[in-house]
DNA sequence: CGGTAAACAGAACGAGCGTCCGCAATATAT
DNA sequence: ATATATTGCGGACGCTCGTTCTGTTTACCG
């Protein structure tokens, strides 16, 4: 009997990946169990693992992928803006835009996977540690440029801008998701244009 | 042979639950399991569950409990101050010890059930919901104090303030859980005494 | 003192967890 | 064509989960 091959049964490592990060972001990295993925895909729990490994490499292997989406609604589509305060504030356009209609039937899944792992040493939490490192330093160059080209006040501290515009997203991201209230998407980027010294459209 | 009491085999209902707490915040409502805390606790799952009925009920009053003890180390020490901005900005310097200092082992409480049950209805979702509407709602009251003090500027929204501080409070624990870097207690001090208009001591 | 109500331990249950093994089927390489 | 490596399935394992039942010990009260 002609069987299937194994993209046409559970499709590519990447659509794996896909359907793993959806259900993440609803039940966390720790309620994605095998069984419920392997149920999801119409496949065995063993088959499933023979991919991955192990819970934990899969965990990894969907906070990379998760990554990679959130950087690519994020951040790609605005990446050729001119460096410095416009790309910033296209930035906050595209991240508040990826708050109200998020990839992830979850939230930013970005945000469960820190506040779940962010007490719990590990490989996960390594992971975490760095997606966000990069991210953080990705908003602080393009502060310094926006500095250096004398569209932030010179006395402005670079980190400072990439903290607080972070730290808006993610706490919008959370009041959004619970009270799913539009008001607080023009509220967050309202706060974001305070921080870059200007209102979007001004 | 005399048997010890009940308070003495397991401590009181508030002693349990502070265990609780202390467990969830590192685990989450989810990882804080019945056998878990049990353990811990040096007594039988059985006579754990005779105390709240189930896991849902002990969630429930995990979560009341951590919502007390925030308002007990956030607001009640400043809640002498006067209304408006002065208490605004006694609640941000409450805030902000609490966080770098927090009384859950695993940051921010609050901030954790938010984050793990903010895509999943139930009574815990509306539970979290309405703690945290009650804090936006004393956060929005002294703020509107304080646009009728003039200390803030007129055409300010109240309920933007309220958002604002706390959705920087939500992304600072996150940030300082994960990195544990005080400089960020400094940054998200100052952007919340930016969004309230004035520094801290100036 | 005696009787009642509450509290807790111990054991068991069905279910789901992550992981591992053996086997069949497929794709690849020689 | 034949050998080899890969892939996935079914089944089983030991464990933990939440919950329930029964018996015993404790505290309370008339």
């Amino acid at each position: 009997m002609a069987r299937r091959s194994a993209a046409e049964v559970a499709g590519s490592r990447a659509q794996t990946l896909d359907a793993a990060v959806q259900l993440a972001s609803v039940m966390g990295l720790e309620g994605l169990t095998i069984g419920r993925l392997a149920d999801h895909l119409g496949m065995s729990k063993s088959g499933l693992v023979g991919r991955f490994g192990s819970k934990e490499q899969l965990q990894l292997a969907t906070l990379d992928q998760a990554a990679d989406i959130f950087r690519g609604t994020v951040y790609e589509p605005v990446s050729t803006a001119a460096p410095g305060l416009a790309r910033l504030n296209a930035i906050c356009d595209a991240w508040v835009a990826y708050l109200r209609r998020p990839p992830f039937r979850g939230g930013c899944f970005l945000t469960t996977a820190m506040v779940e792992f962010d007490a719990r040493p590990g490989p996960v939490n390594d992971a975490v540690k760095t997606v966000m490192r990069q991210w953080l330093a990705l908003l602080e160059r393009d502060a310094r440029m926006a500095i250096e080209n004398g569209e932030l006040r010179a006395e402005t501290d670079p980190k400072d801008v990439a903290f607080t515009i972070n730290a808006l997203a993610v706490g919008a991201n959370c009041d959004f998701q619970l009270n799913r209230n539009t008001e607080s998407l023009g509220r967050v980027r309202r706060a974001m244009g305070a921080v870059l010294g200007c209102w979007p459209g001004e």
